[in-house]
DNA sequence: ACAAGATACCTTGTATCGCAAGGTATCTTT
DNA sequence: AAAGATACCTTGCGATACAAGGTATCTTGT
C-alpha cells in the first residue's frame, strides 16, 4: 500500500478503532494491518502523539500470554477530534474526486491539444 | 486544508488536470488552489518529479502577458500511471472508510468498556 | 531446566513530501 | 522609470511512515 497516501489518516484510523473498543498498540497493528498495513515503527510514535494531545489515556493490564499490555482509551476530547477528522477527511475526499472528475479546479483555459 | 492528507494525491490531481488539457505550473497552481490549496513551492518540485518519471513532456509557449510558459503534456505512460493511481486511490479510500465504519480491521477482541 | 518462539514494549535513522520564504526575469501599465 | 502582475525556480523546515534493531516477558517443546 502506498506510504504517502496514509499520511494523516492513520491517527484517524486508530482513533476510530479505539472508539469501538480499548486496545493496545501491538493489537492495533495486527488488526489494522489486515487492510491498512501499519507497522510497529509507525504505531508507537503515533500513540505517543495521540497521548500528548490528550486524545487517549492509558492503563496497564497484565496478560496471561506475555508482558503487560498498555491499553489506550479514547478521551472525550479524542472523540470530538475523531469527528473533526472524519469531517475533514470527507471534505478532502470530495475535493479530490472533484478534481479527478475534471471539476472546476481543473485547468481548462488556453491550453493545447 | 490539512497538509498531511494531500501527500501522495497531488501528483494524481495534477495528472488528472493535465489529462483534460495541457497546462503550465503557474496555471495549475491557480486552478487547483481553488479547491485543493497547492502552492508554488509544491508544484515545481512536483512537476520535475513527473517529468523525471516520463509521465509528462514539456514545450515552451510565448505569452503575450508575461514570460514564456512551460507547458506540460501528459505522455502515454503518464496516462497509464494516472489510471494506476486512480485505482490505488479508490482502494485506499475504500479501506479507510471500512476502518471508519468499524470494519474487520478494527480492534474488537479482549478490550474493556 | 533450557532453548526457541511468540508476545509486547520501545528507539534511531532514513526517505518523502508539502510549504513558506525568498530569489530572478519578463511584460504591461502608469 | 517605477510598480505590479506573470512566470519561473531553489533552499530549508516540519511532519510522518517505516525498516531495522533492541529489550523484556511468558509459554512451549525437548
Amino acid at each position: 500500500m502506498k506510504t504517502q497516501l496514509k499520511k494523516g489518516t492513520l491517527d484517524m484510523c486508530v482513533l476510530a478503532a479505539l472508539s469501538q473498543a480499548d486496545s493496545y498498540a501491538y493489537e492495533l497493528v495486527s488488526k489494522l494491518s489486515q487492510g491498512m498495513d501499519i507497522s510497529e515503527g509507525t504505531i508507537y510514535p503515533l500513540m505517543r502523539r495521540l497521548q500528548n494531545e490528550s486524545w487517549v489515556s492509558t492503563y496497564l493490564v497484565e496478560s496471561s500470554s506475555g508482558p503487560s499490555r498498555k491499553y489506550y482509551k479514547l478521551t472525550e476530547a479524542g472523540r470530538r477530534e475523531l469527528e473533526t477528522m472524519r469531517r475533514e477527511w470527507q471534505e478532502f475526499v470530495a475535493e479530490v474526486e472533484n478534481v479527478l472528475r475534471g471539476g472546476p479546479a481543473a485547468a481548462t483555459e488556453g491550453a493545447q491539444q
